[in-house]
DNA sequence: GTAAAACCTCAAGTACCCTTGAAGTCAAAA
DNA sequence: TTTTGACTTCAAGGGTACTTGAGGTTTTAC
């Protein structure tokens, strides 16, 4: 890249950090658990972002630190990072996002994950209804369907 | 393969099935949604397993849909098979599971799901906090210390 | 000023989870 | 019996999510 995707910022954080400090790809990584190689795939990505310093250097402002937590703790719940990509649609990369940023992001977040725990309730009901009956009768358990929530219209799941 | 790994039988499903029939591929295909191709690759895993006719084609106990049932599940899940692959531990590949071990199995897999049903409802509930607080003030959010449930001790999030 | 640590890019490699295609065989229906 | 569709193996390819390594530059610390 011999373009700068921002502008230019001032060097770097020295050892002792100004409460608003850039951050290094190494001291993000250290403060998020996440690989410097992993930081600087999720801004090929555009999952995050950050201006460089004269001499190419990556700096990230500190609210970055929250865009790749919440990434950090997708990956975690098995959440792909497309699904984190529309998440984020709304909050801005290039300037530290407002209060009605984020919360619109969080209200998107919580949806999805709200989708996510029905999923896990819908199967976890399903296994406790298992452990009762053996579901050594195949027709009646609806595990067999995996593509409805909670609909069903037969006995044999179809749908290719 | 020029080893069987079971024993050989009966020659094939016709168009009618009896109630305990043997399943083609391309039926348990049909029946779970998964792929032909998937169900060989869950088959090289030792996901799941079937018999061979005297042509060498697979043959699937029903009780086979169960399993591949619950792998799908996972995967929607986000649930690596690795992990499925240790849910089913101890329920057989070579016979009918009894109740007992789908009993075992079920009980761990709820386990499972609800250890990520609980990172979900926490990473919920964080985020309402952020939907109230804008979670401008980053140290507060506990969001940004991933690899503790709920355990909090300092500021900054370590762990590398 | 100089050395070490941290950073840079780019290409290739890895792991998981499959799909696609080639070349051939088997099974069920006409 | 013949034809068609479903099946077989094996090798290669593809998407996601990175890691590793080479070769070089920048920053920090002494």
């Amino acid at each position: 890249m011999s373009q700068h995707d921002a502008l230019e910022v001032d060097p770097a954080p020295t050892g002792k950090h100004a409460p608003d400090e850039l951050l290094t790809v190494g001291e993000m990584s250290r403060r998020t658990g996440v690989a410097p190689s992993a930081l600087r795939f999720y801004e090929d990505l555009g999952l995050i972002a950050s201006h460089r310093t004269d001499g190419n250097q990556r700096r990230y402002p500190r609210h970055m630190l929250r865009r790749v937590s919440l990434i950090s703790v997708a990956k975690r719940l098995g959440i792909p990072l497309s699904d984190v990509q529309t998440a984020f649609e709304n909050v801005p990369l290039d300037t530290t996002p407002s209060h009605a940023d984020w919360q619109q992001a969080s209200r998107r977040w919580k949806r999805q994950l709200e989708l996510r725990r029905l999923g896990i309730e819908q199967l976890e009901r399903e296994l406790t209804g298992c452990i009762g009956c053996g579901c050594l009768s195949m027709k009646a358990c609806r595990l067999l369907n995996p593509d409805d929530e909670l609909g069903e219209h037969g006995a044999g799941p179809q749908r290719l």
